[in-house]
DNA sequence: TCGCTTCTCAGGGTTTTCCTGATTGTGACT
DNA sequence: AGTCACAATCAGGAAAACCCTGAGAAGCGA
């Protein structure tokens, strides 16, 4: 039968042979190799086209997310497994969202090893977090800001909005029908409660609290 | 010993039928309410504090990833698996975000809807996404962005990502060593390269094609 | 070597941002 | 009735960002 060719990428040497020998004991599963960072993870992906890559979140040179990317891009049969040292959800999701198969924080049991690589082999997707802490963790975070969001006035809203959106302050004057110098007055004061003051933050903002889509 | 307490959410009566009649399947988990409507379910998550939630994506007023928003920061204890018609990873990053604790389309196996309960109330995410499809879906969406993202120059993406940061030219300009004149031209050659010509557009396009995270 | 690109920077004019006010209206509390 | 708070409107002016033109040095492939 075929074998499971997974390639491991860390820049951790002890760290790769830990899961060397875990994935050792997995039937089914063979690694086939093993780098320590980003752009050889890139070269070996394309030599060996490996079922799945296991691939560190934090590393030099080029992170884990960027080489996530250029894998899914380059290689999109390859599935890729994030491994994390802090199992936050925004990883979770910035990992899916750079089209990983799976997400496993090293704080996991062995055995959810094992049961990602089944999961991704089946066409899956495993994600394995800690939802209770990871909820407060995020909430806590957005709660607040949604808070924020509702200290603002509906004008104050509705400009942020249109300013997220790449509105120009005149455009947004001639759309609401008032002086552009009240445009900028709003977006003053609203800076100001948000505690925010650049137009980048603005936009972050409104797009974690859902004010406006990112697309 | 205790049961899992569910209550299903989902606007056809006829699913709520179906689900609950799996449900009834499975072992140590009983449905404690049901209901067609957000607000409905708002409302009976408050009353019966059940151990999960089943929600549906789709709902007519009150849109499940609404509810879930509003379930998660109000009961936090409560668990929301979110079910969905359409598979598209793009929800699941959305339930996710939202602080759900699982994600099933419709189309799975009645055996996954068991696997997400028993996931879940083990503390973890259950996400059921088949990856192929999906990753298509979604790179095919942004594949175009990080093919731009690519033809910049490193330089340009570098100052794209500090600019996205909410770095102002200025302070850019000590980070990198190098005169504020070189930053905005940097910046008004990326903006050129990439055809956006306001910061917020910026800011949107890093964090779409994952150049700076929104946190 | 020639051409192309990248990175670097300057001058100078236009536009936007941002801070400090100021006015009007509304609703609430005394 | 007074005033207190706040929302929404707007102006002036300094600072910053933007835009265009141009240009030198370094590297790189044809």
């Amino acid at each position: 039968m075929n074998l499971t060719r997974v390639v491991l990428v860390d820049d951790h040497a002890l760290v790769r042979a830990g899961i060397r020998a875990l994935i050792g004991m997995i039937e089914g599963v063979e690694v086939v190799g093993e780098v320590g960072d980003g752009d050889d993870a890139l070269r070996l992906v394309d030599e060996l086209r490996p079922d799945i890559v296991l691939l560190d979140v934090t590393m030099p040179a080029m992170s884990g997310f960027t080489t996530l990317q250029e894998i899914t891009t380059r290689f999109p049969a390859v599935r890729v497994i994030m491994l994390t040292m802090h199992e936050a959800r925004e990883y979770a999701i910035q990992a899916l969202r750079g089209g990983a198969a799976g997400f496993i924080p090293k704080s996991a049991a062995s055995a959810e090893l094992k049961e990602a690589i089944k999961t991704v082999m089946r066409g899956k997707t495993y994600v394995s977090t800690e939802t209770p802490q990871n909820i407060a963790a995020t909430t806590d975070k957005t709660a607040q800001e949604k808070e924020l969001l509702k200290r603002l006035t509906p004008r104050q809203r509705e400009i942020l909005a249109l300013i997220a959106e790449g509105q120009a302050t005149k455009k947004i004057a001639r759309t609401l029908n008032i002086s552009a110098k009240t445009v900028e007055s709003h977006r003053s004061q609203l800076m100001e409660r948000l505690d925010i003051h650049e137009v980048a933050g603005l936009v972050r903002f409104a797009i974690r609290t859902g004010l406006v889509k990112m697309g």
